[in-house]
DNA sequence: ATACATTTAATGTTATTACATAAATTTGCT
DNA sequence: AGCAAATTTATGTAATAACATTAAATGTAT
């Protein structure tokens, strides 16, 4: 019966309340399971949110800024962050030439080997969705665009 | 262009990557959201859901391993979340008589009293999911119960 | 050129979280 | 009854997050 089974609640006031208790619920349970499988790698999600959009980069740098922009949570920690994955060797960081107030993040090969690694491993675990059909992780898509107001163009 | 752009990413390994991480990011926004309202109230987003659903129960009163099992976040904390709670009254705490082991915790008049405050805002705030109809947010329920495999019957 | 506002990153502090462990009680087995 | 295992809650600790503040560099207006 859904989420009302999962957190044993009966009533909802509407059924925006209850997609977005669920919608909380749902990425709770992914989230830990996608941390435990991080753990295993030595990185947790921001970490590892920050190495993914730096490969996306690759081989150019992106300022810490725009790291933040581009982070699913816009932490406000990403210079400690960043830190981290330098002491791991994960990237790269020197300030930028351009302009002497920022500071240019780098993955390393390390880091790259890494993602790879962790590629695998999510291949199969579906982000926690794989009760899903494509066409439905596809409408999925299309209603979280919406309900974000984003959906646009 | 829906998440591509909030994240200023353009390619995703598979549909179901793309909605993980558009889960994510929608959650973040939402709770994000949340937490600005309930910060007016002078209670977290676990408060919250504790004093949700000791409601849920009045005026019987529910035990802390029934909380953990009904939170959203299965927090191992929930001790000290309801002390937080009891230190502002919101809810009374006293051990089982049936096992002596167990607390029952209720919540007091007080706690009532926030949440219908809360309620009026919540009723406006559609959890952030302004967006979207009634019928969408059906489907989007019904995806995500499918999508955690806990969709039958 | 100078002064003031803005941008960018780092850091100090406090609260919260995850995880491991402890303490008290109950349950189940013989 | 007696003893080990399981259950329920609380707590110690280290890592992390939120928020405010600081410091350095750049932009802008006169």
């Amino acid at each position: 019966m859904g989420i009302e089974n999962d957190i044993k609640q009966r009533k909802f006031k509407s059924e925006h309340q209850k997609a977005g208790i669920n919608l909380m619920f749902t990425v709770r349970e992914m989230e830990h399971k996608h941390f435990q499988i991080l753990k295993k790698f030595g990185v947790t999600p921001p970490q590892f949110n920050i190495l993914r959009i730096l490969r996306g980069q690759y081989p150019k740098a992106t300022t810490v800024n725009d790291l933040i922009d581009r982070m699913i949570d816009k932490a406000s920690n990403a210079s400690r962050i960043v830190e981290k994955l330098r002491a791991k060797a994960m990237v790269e960081r020197k300030t930028s030439e351009l302009d002497r107030r920022a500071v240019d993040v780098a993955i390393t090969q390390k880091g790259l080997e890494l993602l790879r690694q962790i590629d695998v491993i999510e291949q199969e675990f579906y982000f926690g969705l794989e009760f899903l059909t494509v066409e439905e992780a596809n409408q999925l898509n299309a209603l979280l665009d919406k309900g974000r107001g984003s959906e646009i163009k």
